[in-house]
DNA sequence: CTGTTAGCGCATTCAC
DNA sequence: GTGAATGCGCTAACAG
């Protein structure tokens, strides 16, 4: 019933435990023959290392935590995806952690993986995240973090991220060509840098075509009927006639009113929106979308992530990693045939 | 720069090191001061005790795994988060690990987790599982395991999931009432039980309205430029009046082949679909869904596995939980208006 | 090439 | 109440 283990094997081949040991590890320093009487009880039993011995003994956990706001999104299921191409393939585990956008959960999240359970953490903050500090601390001691998507400007910890205020301006810019007069921006409040670069870019896209109406900054929140009832208000008034959405949340949101209050898309409002939803193509009407490439950035930061565990030394280009959005157009913001 | 640990706390104190770890862990037989004092130095010098050590020593690791097929899928995200709603509250750790469907990669991944890596673990098995010895080695060890939503009747394993072929008859029966004469039945093929449930429902709606077409069992993959190809062979030829799909990816496969042949929904075609996307509301036409609940699914699923690892006795009704689903009509069953 | 020995940090048994 | 000693299973330093 127990478990087998190194002794009963050493005991069993009448070897050392040791020898044991680094015959399985394939060490150089051990006969082909012990290597293969090793091997071959230790198959015969099913021998498996425990891994709290392994991790206690080397001082490594061969196992990563990603620290996500929330995972019922198709972007952060894309980026575990991605983070998950590379795992196995360098003998390390996911361990999963979400915040709920909840500053305090991360704080306590990224302090509790401080003691060993893990070799490196990657990190995508919550939006209610003021202080960076809970990563600070982990850049001070050393310990391997990358941070992707929602990332931290003042910080020097290796990121990745997309192009959000080239997009931005690019959804902007779309929104203007098809005559837009008064395009709204729709964002998460708070302060993160994503935030700021996404309406940034929408700021910038203004400002290049002279566009008299000001800016119209919509902050909105995680929960889906307040940010229904913040758009029907301010919708049911003077309506844009473009809309931007930094989320996909907030473009459904978007849709919902509208129907709501029979506003039609694209007639009456356009609609352009960060999403990594396939069946935005669809939507009634196909949603314009800007698609990250979620997928890449997951794998790209898990790749840094072990260069920094294999304390490998990162290119430039890899301390700060931007991989290119693409914007797709569809009927959502449809120039209108007269 | 070290960690502290049990040994530095002891020494600061005059203490040893076993008055220590009784101290933290609230032994009743160490003195109310004593505890306080210890308490306050391991605050102080911000303690945490190591995983791996307690794991190794209490051969329990405080980690559950969770197995699925994808996680770019509503439902698998939806269900994590239930699990994730449990976890943390009994102090346990999640790790995720993909499949892709692949009954190789689910059987080693079972046996590579028998090391004690993991105290218990959550499986929806993929669909090319054909054979459950994988599952039934972990039953026979005594290890504790769960399986939810693609499960296994066979097997004596708690399983959780919902009512597939009660919900697959009404969505069968709802196309039929709605004048459908010719319902096909998008499923995945493979020997999945719960694909049978889902398949058996759809059979019998169809015998007990005696419907005279012989049934339209169409097995699409994970694939989706395959399905595309099947459904646009067999809907350029005979295409169905009436869709019931499996699986919410199938419906998209749907919905895109019948915008290529100009086959209109619900006018042609009516299509309906499990599926827990919120935004199919948004659909062109609006998606009819059978939606499961997949987050109770993931709590409960949780909630009994933690029963098993603290070898709690199971009530009878969770052996076998079935949480019921609901169908939700939408436009794409609309009944025409001439 | 192989064996002996010594911990990794913690929880627990047994003393006192 | 507290301390000393032991060992979980593994790896690594050292010895031969």
């Amino acid at each position: 019933m127990d478990q087998v283990n190194l002794k009963k094997l050493a005991k069993e081949l009448n070897l050392a435990v040791s020898t044991v040991s680094r015959a399985l590890r394939d060490s150089h320093e051990i006969s082909p023959q012990t290597k293969e009487r090793v091997r071959e009880l230790a198959e015969k039993l099913g021998f498996q290392p425990n891994p709290h011995a392994s991790s206690l003994r080397q001082n490594k956990s061969k196992t990563i935590a990603v620290i996500i706001p929330e995972i019922e999104n198709n972007f952060f299921s894309q980026v575990i995806n991605g983070i998950e191409s590379v795992s196995p393939t360098k003998g390390y585990h996911v361990l999963i952690y979400l915040t709920h956008e909840d500053y305090n959960k991360e704080r306590d999240m990224l302090q509790l993986l401080r003691n060993g359970r893990v070799d490196g953490v990657m990190v995508s903050v919550s939006n209610t995240t003021t202080s960076f500090e809970h990563i600070d601390a982990w850049r001070q001691a050393g310990l391997p973090l990358v941070l992707f998507d929602r990332t931290c400007d003042e910080l020097d910890v290796p990121n990745i991220m997309t192009n959000d205020a080239e997009m931005a301006f690019k959804a902007t810019e779309h929104l203007l060509k098809r005559g837009c007069k008064r395009v709204a921006f729709l964002g998460m409040g708070g302060n993160l840098s994503i935030s700021n670069r996404r309406k940034a870019g929408y700021l910038a896209a203004l400002e290049k075509y002279k566009i008299a109406t000001p800016p119209q900054v919509i902050e909105l929140t995680a929960k889906d009927y307040i940010n229904r009832e913040t758009l029907h208000q301010v919708f049911s008034q003077q309506p844009p006639d473009g809309v931007f959405a930094a989320i996909e949340k907030f473009a459904v949101n978007t849709y919902e009113v509208c129907k709501e209050l029979k506003l039609h898309i694209p007639k009456e409002v356009k609609v352009v929106s960060f999403s990594n939803l396939q069946a935005a193509a669809l939507f009634d009407p196909a949603l314009s979308t800007i698609i990250q490439p979620a997928y890449d950035i997951g794998r790209e930061a898990a790749n840094i992530l072990f260069k920094l565990i294999e304390k490998k030394i990162l290119m430039p280009f890899e301390k700060k990693m931007v991989l290119p959005s693409q914007l797709i157009e569809r009927a959502s913001t449809a120039e209108l045939i007269r």
